[in-house]
RNA sequence: GGUCCCAUAGCUCAAUGGAUAGAGCAUCUGCCUUCUAAGCAGACGGUUGCAGGUUCGAGUCCUGCUGGGAUCGCCA
């Protein structure tokens, strides 16, 4: 039955071949919904036939089409053209039986686009040297639904995430909290471990700030005072000390590491996300310089005469790029390489995905170009998902201000405020404590997701905290309560003790509902919007799709009363209708990591 | 300065090259003794940044311009 987009495709090239005796391609047939204000459910499009000279305008055409494809396809009950659209109206029988043909069977949300193929996924990937803010969440967030979403359309899907555990970042942290000389863990400073080692980021920042001040007053320039700060000078050295493998440099890295590894773990688990692998920078720096000297060997790269490697990409419309210091230590692009090279030992992947923020892009298509001309066979599944930046009102965030917004803050807010919401309605009797507080962190933590991947990925987008945490509107929680509504409609049934097995061949007491017809057709769409959302790594599909859904649904809540004795096939109809609409709701947020409440 | 991305209603965002560009928020008007009002119905709101071009048809593709952002060999 989910044919029946080709089996009108097909019609309409054989119909074509029968009255004008042109030969058309399939795809040259244009199938759409057909817009709210006409009548009918899918719509062709007569313009572009007009190249194949059938002998009469698009008015003509589309009238000996329809005509012929009623005659061919028994499904279809009626047609109409407007200017150059030929729209079609299915049989409401053929609905009923695709309700019926939905009912127990999930694989109709399954895609099979994939065939197994292996996929990686790369999201995450911060800096061990603060907490996760608004800008990871909304790459978490992504990452794991197009995970989701790839998976769903038949990929074998592996979820890693890059730890850049060490470097200036974290030197700076450690020197900060070397200088306090507190000897402060997170269980005294009563804090999550990323929260202790981003504060002595923040007051390594000040410290910086203030010295590069005061060199600048005594007639230092800019860059000259950035440099002879003595703070970043010990910060320098202490990476060094770090990479010549000083016990006392690595046990205190190791242990303030610690401290955040403990602390993102906490938060991934709020977020219900998982990763099946690790990287870890500190493991896998060194190794690309197996890949470095793999390309000197070849002849892609070259060696200038202080002794760094260089790729020339100026004829790719790139520039040069070192990819090993002078003093033979490598770079954050030289260990991508590396890791790119351990992906394809584990995985054999046949894509290669890295969900980063577009101000790497530069990065990513030099990575690319550079194991492109190295003949990685894994070259050509390489994907950068370059999303835009999250914006606040006050404009951009940054971490070494320390104003960011951060992940854990947010979700503790959303929470609370999914709260407040739910006690001022006041539905929830009869749920104990526990069940109350599930609640609260499905609808604030759905909220948050929802908020942060119903944009464009591709987008810089806004994040208003006001409106965010508003949960009317376009928001998880009215999909939510839609879903609810459709839970809520099976309770009252079973409790009132209602046969409501819907039995797709008998006849509805009254006509089928515009509103029916059109949440049928919606239902109809989902594999094609999983299809998008995975060939086009936009999740936001989804979001939106099921918003459109939920809406809908709600104006059939409205006219269309469900649970309604004389009527016993109608209601087991739109009871049928109403519980498909639930489960496709509850399919869909599944794939962005939104869950549903059973009620709220 | 070079390269890349973005610009749609007051604000935040939608719209496989197809019909009269749609939602939410905000503002205003109605609807809870009837399956949960986190809802529904309606009003208001647009020169799709500007100028050309391609096309039967352009918010969408091409060129130029303006404005905003990112990035530009030894940071990550």
């Amino acid at each position: 039955m989910t044919d029946l987009i080709p089996s009108i495709q097909t019609a309409a090239v054989e119909a074509i071949a029968e009255l004008y005796g042109k030969d058309v391609p399939v795809d040259e047939i244009v199938l759409q919904e057909t817009k709210k204000e006409f009548e009918g459910d899918f719509t062709l499009v007569v313009f572009p036939l007009m190249r194949y000279k059938l002998g009469g305008g698009p008015p003509q055409v589309g009238e000996a089409l329809g005509q012929a494809l009623q005659a061919r396809l028994p499904f279809i009950e009626g047609y109409n053209v407007i200017k150059g659209f030929l729209n079609l109206s299915i049989r409401s029988d053929w609905w009923q039986q695709f309700l019926g043909h939905l009912q127990g069977r999930p694989d109709f949300y399954r895609l099979n686009l994939g065939q197994g193929q292996s996929v990686v996924v790369e999201y995450c990937s911060p800096n061990t040297n603060k907490p996760l803010h608004l800008g990871h969440l909304r790459n978490i967030i992504l990452g794991y639904a197009l995970s989701r979403i790839l998976e769903a359309s038949g990929y074998q899907v592996h979820e890693t995430c890059l730890y850049n555990d060490r470097g200036t970042n974290i030197s700076k942290s450690m020197y900060a909290w070397l200088q306090a000389g507190k000897q402060e863990t997170p269980e005294m400073a009563g804090v999550k471990g990323d929260k202790l080692v981003g504060d002595y980021y923040v007051a390594f920042s000040r410290q910086y700030a203030a010295e590069v001040g005061e060199l600048i007053a005594k007639g230092l320039t800019k860059a000259e005072a950035e440099k002879a700060a003595p703070s970043m000078q010990a910060v320098h050295e202490m990476t060094v000390r770090w990479e010549a493998g000083d016990e006392a440099v690595r046990d205190l890295w190791r242990k303030m590491n610690q401290w955040v590894y403990t602390a993102f773990a906490d938060t991934f688990a709020k977020l219900g996300v998982k990763f099946e692998r690790f990287y870890y920078e500190s493991q896998v720096y060194q190794r690309g310089k197996e890949t470095v000297a793999e390309g000197l060997e070849k002849g892609v790269f070259y060696q200038e005469e202080d002794g760094s490697v260089v790729v020339d990409l100026t004829d790719d419309g790139l520039d040069k790029k070192v990819l090993l210091r002078s003093n033979g230590t490598s770079l954050y692009i030289t260990q991508d390489l590396a890791i790119a090279e351990d992906k394809f030992e584990s995985y054999q992947m046949d894509r290669s995905i890295y969900v980063v923020g577009n101000e790497q892009d530069y990065h990513f298509k030099v990575l690319f170009k550079i194991l492109e001309k190295l003949g990685k066979p894994y070259a050509e599944g390489l994907y950068h998902l370059s999303y835009g930046m999250v914006d606040l009102p006050s404009g951009k965030m940054k971490s070494r201000e320390g104003t960011t917004v951060e992940a854990d803050d947010l979700m503790a807010e959303m929470i609370e405020q999914a709260a407040r919401e739910t006690q001022k309605l006041g539905k929830t009797e009869g749920m104990d404590e526990a069940e109350l507080q599930a609640l609260y962190r499905t609808l604030g933590i759905g909220a948050l997701k929802y908020y942060l991947v119903k944009v464009d990925p591709r987008k810089r987008m806004l994040f208003d905290p006001n409106e965010s945490i508003d949960l009317h509107g376009q928001t998880a929680p009215f999909i939510q309560s839609s879903y609810t509504r459709t839970v809520s409609i099976g309770r009252k049934a079973e409790a009132a003790g209602m046969d409501l097995v819907y039995h797709p061949d008998q006849t509805l007491e009254t006509p089928m509902l515009e509103v029916e017809r059109s949440l049928l057709r919606m239902i109809f769409r989902y594999p094609q919007v999983l299809q998008e959302a995975a060939n086009g790594y936009n999740p936001a599909l989804l979001a939106n799709y099921a918003y459109d859904l939920a809406k809908e649904y709600n104006r059939f809540y409205h006219e269309a009363p469900v649970l309604r004795r004389e009527q016993p096939q109608t209601s087991a109809f739109r009871f049928a209708l109403s519980t498909q609409v639930g489960q496709t709701l509850k399919e869909a947020l599944a794939l962005l990591g939104i869950e549903m409440p059973e009620r709220m």
